[in-house]
DNA sequence: ACCAAATCGTTTGTCACACTAACGTTCCTC
DNA sequence: GAGGAACGTTAGTGTGACAAACGATTTGGT
């Protein structure tokens, strides 16, 4: 059945071994991040967006208007990346980039009118998904897993 | 403070909506498991393996010799990246991989003592690993945890 | 017995994301 | 006023998820 040799495994090695993929916590991790992030990658991209689009908007609607420097701390994109996120919303007429006469160094990123009624439209369709994502489990349960990931993502994080 | 149309957005709103981020579950399992998965590889890397080597090897000794199209099934590896991660354990001698005489389209792949003994190892890097990243968790927290994954998993998945 | 469809291993390529390094400019400190 | 830090930007690396197609086999239906 099994090509390991289990003369050399003890009993509780075979226990301890026995569905190592299925009980290995990162893997769980990884596994259910890489299914909702499909999920959620699947309906952005029918809306013409982006996770990190999302994310810049979110930001900037929940904080005000901001550098790209402040931005990259508060979401957690590297500064080099945000650079093309904020030339795509841009683009798309949702901020609007101006130089910060206060210091020179800096860009003010802004959400227009237009990029708030997008968020908004997002917030729908990230609820909509979330609620997919999270259909096999229950209200509280629901509650304790934002629980749970929240103390795992609070600890190790700078970011956010 | 906000530069959001305030008039426009009613209580309920500003309530579901003034930390979008960190309360977005999806949001949430994607930052978890990248710390996580970062954590994971890192430690993998320094004992020159990757993840995918470390599922390949559990699954073949879990469920014996088998043919790549199902070791790709159960470990969820698409089976055109399965073969360069076959050729990587068995350039490192951890499997063998040979013909199958009784289906000429398939091969067999099988672990070697070696690669029983290099998966013991990993074992016991992972566990160790994930004690880290679950650290924030009091262990009936950590039994919660992976039971709430394991429902969003086994969910969406035919894969694993 | 034959032909169509399915399966397998493999190659090639695409796309997004995490991450590093370096640059010129501007600001702050001493 | 000189040195270092912060900013926006460009360029590039590595990896993981995933699609598409191939030749070679095996399988199933008629």
């Amino acid at each position: 059945m099994s090509n390991s040799t289990p003369d050399m495994a003890s009993s509780t090695d075979r226990l301890a071994t026995a569905a190592r993929l299925r009980n290995l916590g990162t893997r769980l991790l990884s596994l259910a991040a890489i299914q909702s992030d499909r999920l959620v990658n699947e309906e952005l991209v029918r809306a013409g967006a982006r996770k990190w689009h999302y994310a810049v908007l979110a930001t900037l609607d929940e904080f005000g208007p901001a550098s790209q420097a402040e931005l990259s701390r508060r979401t957690g994109i590297y500064r080099s990346d945000m650079v093309s996120v904020i030339n795509e919303l841009a683009d798309r007429g949702l901020v609007e980039r101006s130089p910060n006469p206060a210091d020179r160094r800096q860009n003010v990123i802004a959400v227009t009118k237009q990029g708030h009624r997008h968020l908004l439209k997002l917030d729908k369709l990230l609820a909509g998904v979330e609620n997919e994502v999270l259909a096999p489990l229950t209200p509280p349960e629901r509650e304790q897993l934002a629980r749970l990931l929240t103390a795992l993502v609070d600890r190790h994080g700078q970011n956010m």
